[in-house]
DNA sequence: AGGAAATAGTTGCTATGCATACTAAATTCA
DNA sequence: TGAATTTAGTATGCATAGCAACTATTTCCT
């Protein structure tokens, strides 16, 4: 079996690739990938606390913290203590960072589409499927330890 | 649209998984993910130059040559001016890095059995092509800018 | 031959990912 | 009720990813 051939490898690269023409896209917007990621989910729903957004994205509370920290200097959202539970942070959208979502969610579909093109809707359902009989084993293996 | 329906973000936290897994499975070795890759080169073809390494992992010169320092302080690896130019730096596996094939590798097919358990040979064939697509797709999109 | 362009590496910067250790607030439960 | 536990965040350190700017060779081309 060569290097290439484990299948983990092969979803590492396409990755990597992905990730770098998002930054690329989102350069002019100001974005990075990961902080995109909690624009959207901010545009889906205002307010949400950090916490609820390391659990969607699956991310580290440590990274969100951070990556809400940018936001927050490049003044998109802003930050306030959640009012029910004090240790809570919740992030705003700010009206620049509602502004945003009109210019970046466009961009996305449209990359979106650049990514799947000539890939049929059966085939992109079967590699959800596959990827996520992936993950579950990962996940699996992981509390067999 | 929402958040978590752009294939890139599933391919995205699929990876994450994969490679958060793979760098507990290596711990014990003393490997990193991506140092791991590197070797695993260098157990296929001894002396490869880190531009050759980092065509093939598809990485930045950069962070191979960085990789290859921490391999290095590890005594996995040793490294040498080229012999034909003497600007490419090759490297070499030490006894200690040969002898971690003989650990590593038997790991790392186990590891690849568990992730892709209950998934057929035809839809892992299915998945690779449908990343070489992603990844086909993504190289004209930046080659058109 | 010799200057221009390409190539291989290195260093420094920013952003991420994840682990550990810590604080403070909320919840549980004896 | 009040101590123990859980939970939300923060700070720090290491490994990675990629960009930009730089040096040192090598190659290309006139």
């Amino acid at each position: 079996m060569h290097t290439e051939d484990f299948i983990s490898i092969m979803i590492h690269q396409t990755d990597l690739k992905l990730t770098s023409f998002i930054k690329e896209e989102l350069r002019v917007f100001n974005l990075t990938p990961e902080q995109n990621l909690i624009m959207m989910l901010l545009w889906e729903e205002d307010g949400r606390t950090q916490n609820d957004i390391a659990r969607k994205l699956q991310k580290d509370k440590t990274n969100v913290a951070r990556m809400a920290s940018q936001l927050e200097k490049k003044q998109f959202v802003r930050r306030a203590a959640g009012t029910q539970d004090q240790r809570a942070v919740q992030l705003f959208m700010t009206d620049e960072g509602r502004e945003l979502q009109e210019k970046v969610r466009p961009a996305a579909e449209r990359f979106n589409a650049a990514v799947t093109k000539g890939i049929s809707r059966n085939e992109l359902t079967a590699l959800e499927q596959t990827l996520a009989k992936i993950n579950k084993n990962v996940s699996e293996s992981l509390r067999e330890e």
